[in-house]
DNA sequence: TAGCATACATAAGT
DNA sequence: CACTTATGTATGCT
């Protein structure tokens, strides 16, 4: 149970093959270099910030990330969310996977507008009313993308053992053609890409996983089709011992009318 | 090495 | 009926 801690090097494990180093102080890591493309606050862009992008691209993926808050509001914006937020308890905490019941590896909440609704492993949970902080943040967001986003689903993860399975956010309700915008608080966690295609003994395709930081204060945009393309998962970390919270933004289809 | 990371087999319901 | 997601186990890496 205890961890033997003591930093040596988190960071280089991401770099399994490794190449001499072209640009050190890049904040994220993926396989190749050639993946992440700078993108340097070009303000007459869509952006109205001229924040610090960088894309990252990989075939039927295709993501931007930035770091939205400075590491003091990053740290104020998670003090915040640990007094606000009320996480889901008992049957909301567990999942039915195949018959069996586990509780789930971390802590979830749901929040977003009035009557809006998500239904996560055959559980529907109804969002709760904005929180001041949560408004804050998505309003943040907003004014960084220009997007809208009607819920959040929240994921706490109170240390390295806490994850999230490899999986996609493709539920139907989702609007497919809408980013998901997922905010990281606290402890960088690693974060990883693999191709549908990909998975499995038997797949003849080799394509590499796509390896990410999410560190604190960032925004890590899922653009379409990458959810329906590429399962993301946010694999057991012994070392970290901080607890990270992850805030995704959605858009999720009212369901009024749905289609026959 | 011991411990960690990763890949895969596996569970039964929709 | 293809797909689901968490766990357990095997094996490789450092």
């Amino acid at each position: 149970m205890m961890e033997k801690l003591v930093g040596r090097g988190q960071k280089k494990r991401l770099h399994s093959n490794d190449e001499p180093r072209r640009s050190p102080r890049k904040k994220i890591k993926a396989e190749t270099d050639e993946m992440i493309k700078e993108e340097d606050g070009d303000a007459s862009g869509e952006f109205s910030r001229p924040i610090p992008w960088k894309k990252i691209e990989a075939e039927g993926l295709d993501c931007d990330y930035a770091l939205l808050f400075s590491k003091e509001e990053a740290d104020t914006l998670f003090q915040q969310l640990e007094e606000e937020l009320v996480y889901s308890t008992g049957e909301q905490a567990q999942v039915q996977v195949f018959g069996k019941v586990y509780n789930i590896p971390r802590k979830q909440a749901t929040y977003g507008d009035a009557g809006v609704t998500y239904t996560y492993s055959g559980v529907t949970r109804v969002a709760s009313p904005w929180t001041p902080t949560l408004r804050n943040i998505r309003d943040k967001v907003t004014n960084t993308t220009g997007r809208i986003f009607n819920f959040v689903l929240i994921n706490r993860y109170k240390d390295g053992r806490d994850h999230m399975g490899e999986h996609r956010d493709d539920e139907r309700e989702l609007d497919p053609l809408w980013p998901i915008a997922s905010v990281s608080l606290g402890a960088t966690r690693d974060f990883i890409f693999r191709h549908r295609d990909a998975r499995g003994k038997q797949s003849n395709r080799r394509i590499q996983p796509v390896k990410l930081e999410l560190a604190n204060g960032s925004l890590l945009l899922m653009n379409p089709p990458t959810n329906s393309m590429w399962y993301h998962s946010l694999p057991i970390r012994k070392k970290v011992i901080r607890p990270r919270i992850n805030l995704t933004f959605r858009r999720i289809k009212l369901i009024n009318e749905p289609k026959s």
